[in-house]
DNA sequence: TATTATAATGCAATCGATTGCATTCCGAAA
DNA sequence: TTTCGGAATGCAATCGATTGCATTATAATA
């Protein structure tokens, strides 16, 4: 159907030997004369030849194809993350195939033995969640593997995330210091690390400022909308409710907003907001919503470095990553008066780098892409 | 490296081509003995054999690969268009290679050349816009292509889209049905059809309710947010400001609600909005938005099914499918007095649809897969 | 002119799976 | 016992590109 090697080879009168070395062969031994190479060059022009990479890949053993497996494109993270992937992996020259495992483990291990069966170069996975065994296995091929986002607590592979721990830090500790004691925690789901370093952040930074951790304030138990709002509802109805609510994903803060605003209060007159996630539509809400953002795009650079080292067999030593989050302040928690005494603790973004305060559209807007 | 048919022949004894047989020639003339096949399958999973689709692609002269190419999976149309084609390729057991162009035509042109070269089964496009050589031009690949949303002029291609005018006809006599007369409208990119068909929709419905279109009222010129932010601090300014905005996308309609909150004005209370797309989060927002929503899942589930059907030959007839847009009213929007005579017009959503009113969270919320 | 080095090109095997055309095997019919 | 048919399996070419090992052409040197 196509153009082969062979058709330019007849056309020319040339070898198919010559052909693929005048085509492709830049670095070869082989030395073609200028003047040939340009005759093949024309006529493959012309014909409209395009290389066959399925017969190129066999041959040589390697493809420029890497496996992409996410839990789900609509999360903005994930589809940030995507983003920045596809972007670095156009630029080495590969192709990406992606799979949506729609949070799905069954589905996620099928996804992957459909990739290896296209023989890819190369996996990032997000994985799911807490069931690994099927990731185990693939080291087996002995394919580059890089974990992204969810690692595992196997320390065998490559692992690139977001320091959750210290995020969680700086969201509560902002809270703190604008003067709020009665904060509630609306988790994700238990059992990832995800969570459980974010619940731990949470839990440490308020005994660090010894205010009582109490277990009525730690609820919910997914990162999906409908759990931010009912856990909301729940929180207003307290005779003594959280002047504040630290949500753990941008989706429950979704469901957070939706149920004040169903009780007719407004953020932050009423009630604070914090949020881990930061997808770009929040600094345009009304009001603009203070949130802990990853680095998401610097995450699907880094991932995709590393992982193009693993192909060529560089960096022999295992990469577990963990990048800085920031807190990023804008307008959905209030100033409480009694905050007095806050400035005697020494507070953990001190120790660690400047929160930044927005102030104009341009800073973070002009240029979405750096979100 | 991986295991090979010949290498399960060795250990079985039997021929490559017998269990080439075995393991995959269900359909075949060729019999072979249930005992013979249960012994090589054994083998087979025993050693992890793996079928390498290269070589089998290469043999059969087709592949399971589906080239998609948008232009941007940050924006929420995108990423749910993504999904839902994703979730249908996997379905038919096909997989996804996935290129974001970035809104970069002559990336989106490299894209379909990479495409090519991996022999994709066949192609599914959301060009990035006006030009549309490269496509024309993949036609004579004779590979299976579908066109959506941003279709072109050609007649000679598949293709997927809502019907943008509609949409537009919906929006606006929404808004003026609640008593709405000075309405604006921020455009997107002028030149895309989408852009051009929503505009036409928003002069025709004015001019059927014998409302004066008013030059000044239509302004913008993309369908970033930036677009939406200064042009409603624009149209804010004048000295008989619309009553409402009617924005052609969510990007620019978050840009509308940027300024409008910067302005001190409150939506619906001093200003109404409309917006085509409806983005998940626009339900949760405070207020929530009035939103034009296209069935996005749908148009990957068409699209899907209509590209497998080229690919096997089916459906000689070409195919350019307009799907309903859909209403969904909100909360941005203010019924304005003096509306009595605006039942006297014969109404474009009495002709077509009823409009829905949203009423419980669980309508929309619970399973948002559905969106 | 003869010799030799090197530039330029061709031959043929190879990657792994598929499949048309044999071939072998076995039981049933003659 | 011979013959025959079909069931079960094997042989070898093929898909398109690559590449080690020739081979031929050309130029440089003796």
């Amino acid at each position: 159907m196509s153009v082969r090697l062979v058709d330019i080879a007849k056309k020319t009168g040339y070898s198919v030997s010559t052909v693929s070395r005048a085509l492709h062969g830049e670095s070869s031994d082989y030395k073609i004369s200028q003047k040939t190479k340009e005759e093949i060059q024309s006529v493959a022009d012309n014909l409209g030849y395009k290389t066959n990479k399925l017969a190129r890949s066999l041959k040589l053993q390697k493809s420029h194809e890497i496996g992409v497996v996410v839990p789900d494109i609509l999360n903005p993270f994930f589809a940030t993350l995507t983003k920045s992937i596809s972007k670095e992996i156009r630029n080495i020259g590969y192709t990406l195939m992606l799979y949506d495992s729609d949070e799905d483990t069954n589905l996620e291990k099928e996804d992957l033995v459909h990739l290896l069966e296209r023989r890819v170069a190369g996996f990032i996975i997000a994985p799911v969640g807490k069931y690994s065994d099927h990731i185990q296995q693939l080291i087996a091929s002995k394919i580059p593997i890089i974990l992204v986002d969810r690692i595992l607590k196997d320390p065998m592979i490559d692992t690139v995330c977001v320091d959750n721990y210290k995020g969680s830090c700086l969201a509560v500790e902002h809270l703190i210091n604008e003067g709020h004691r009665k904060i509630a925690f609306i988790q994700g789901l238990q059992g990832t690390i995800t969570n459980e370093q974010r619940l731990r952040g949470y839990k440490e930074t308020l005994a660090r400022y010894q205010i009582k951790v109490s277990s009525k304030y730690i609820v919910g138990d997914d990162f999906r909308i409908l759990n931010g709002y009912l856990q909301t509802k729940t929180l207003l109805k307290y005779k003594d409710p959280p002047t504040a609510i630290y949500a753990a994903g941008d989706l429950i803060a979704l469901g957070c907003i939706q149920a004040i605003n169903e009780e007719n209060l407004k953020i932050p007159r009423d009630i604070s907001l914090v949020t881990f996630d930061d997808p770009r539509y929040f600094a345009h809400l009304s009001p603009p919503l203070t949130a802990i953002r990853q680095p998401v795009t610097e995450m699907g650079i880094i991932t995709v470095k590393l992982l193009l080292d693993r192909i060529n067999n560089r960096n022999i030593e295992q990469n577990n990553i963990q990048l800085n989050p920031k807190l990023i302040v804008r307008n959905s928690v209030k100033r409480i008066s009694d905050t007095s005494d806050s400035e005697r603790y020494k507070t953990f973004s001190n120790q660690s780098e400047k929160t930044n305060k927005e102030k104009s559209f341009v800073s973070e807007n002009i240029n979405p892409k750096i979100t």
